[in-house]
DNA sequence: TTGACAACCGAACAAATGGTCTCTAACGTG
DNA sequence: CACGTTAGAGACCATTTGTTCGGTTGTCAA
């Protein structure tokens, strides 16, 4: 990245934000005016020199036809899901709602992580009370709004009679419930199947910055 | 999605496809030749009808200015991790090299999840040995190829004498070296430095399918 | 039958766009 | 100084490309 020189860095950089802002690159005349140059024959100068350097991609005779390829990023589908709050053991498991998803609080991640399920949310977890999910503080956990489960999913669940969310394998065992932490070694609680209001399928879990 | 015709709908596939491909949108003209329509007028059309519908974004009078916005899926950049193998307890911890990078079987995840490491690789978890560091069979974890390791830093290490990889919290206590699991209730374990060689520092979980 | 309408075709236009050519200026090297 | 290289300026050309306009075809309801 170093052998580059000023202008052409920032050549570099302007087709990266450009791309970031609207998804496809920026013809050379945008290039030259957005960085100040006076001909359209000194951006292909400089675009041959960053190709040549393995920074971009040209196609040739193809109109905004740059790809960038630096830093083992590549470009890519990505869902970008809501977090739309916390889950902790004494508190509600928030559900999605208009006034909660469209917040700035999201969590990237790639679409095959999703399946292809619908009306995913993400949760932050507080505290390590999921501990028996294997998720702790600071975890990440990505559910499917679902307001019922198959045996053996992992589900979010909230405990009426005991005011408490969990994260549990889930298993209806005629009029009752067997709720099975994810952690083996640890013994499952049964309760009536009343007392149970599934929130949410756990799909997927992001532990980041540990 | 089945608000479309079958021919609006091969024209969104197909413009979808050749962004994963190239990168850069297609133009009217490739579209019409890609899906046999005989007149650029007809792709004009049906792009009015994909763009009224949300399925895509289009900026006028400028060429190949058609983005994608479907299925809560943007396009961003996108880190593409190596998963170079597996960890459990008894086997040895792969390390990066060119022999086992360009595999593919990788992991895709957001590059904010990386910070700004380098040498990234990831390892899939085998059995549930690494209980401890609270991930579970199946899980991957993404770890920075590091050889040394600082105070409370989470780690990839392999016990010399007991042959037996773990993933704990790293402390230097004068010579010897504490090992600490994430999982607050269990406890540590303590042996001399000359005992553990570190392999990676762990920078994220992923727990993909529950 | 008529009219409205959606979908499509063919052609043409004007703007956008990539590439190239010539010419300068600065700089370092022998 | 002569020479080559690098970096840039300005003009020009040939495509590429988005858009538009008039016409056509088929369907369906009044």
């Amino acid at each position: 990245m170093k052998d580059l020189s000023g202008k052409q860095r920032k050549i570099f950089e302007y087709i990266r934000d450009f791309i970031d802002g609207h998804d496809y690159p920026p013809s050379i005349r945008q290039i030259q005016e957005a960085c100040g140059i006076s001909s359209t024959s000194v951006v292909d100068y400089n675009l041959r020199i960053l190709e040549k350097g393995g920074y971009i991609k040209r196609d040739r005779e193809v109109s905004r036809a740059i790809e960038v390829t630096h830093g083992g990023q590549k470009r890519g589908r990505i869902a970008t899901v809501p977090i739309i709050g916390t889950i902790a053991a004494g508190l509600p498991i928030p559900t999605p709602s208009p006034d909660n998803v469209d917040s700035t609080d999201t969590i990237d991640i790639s679409p095959d992580l999703l399946g292809n399920h619908e009306n995913v949310f993400a949760l932050r977890v507080k505290g390590t009370s999921m501990i028996d999910a294997l998720v702790n503080d600071g975890d990440v956990v990505i559910l499917e709004a679902v307001s019922d489960a198959k045996q053996g999913d992992m589900v979010a669940a909230w405990l009426e009679r005991e005011q408490e969310a969990t994260l549990k394998r889930f298993f209806r065992e005629g009029d009752r419930v067997r709720l099975q932490p994810a952690n083996s070694t640890m013994e499952p609680i049964y309760t009536e199947a009343s007392n149970v209001v599934i929130q949410g399928r756990v799909i997927a879990a992001v532990r980041p910055n540990i």
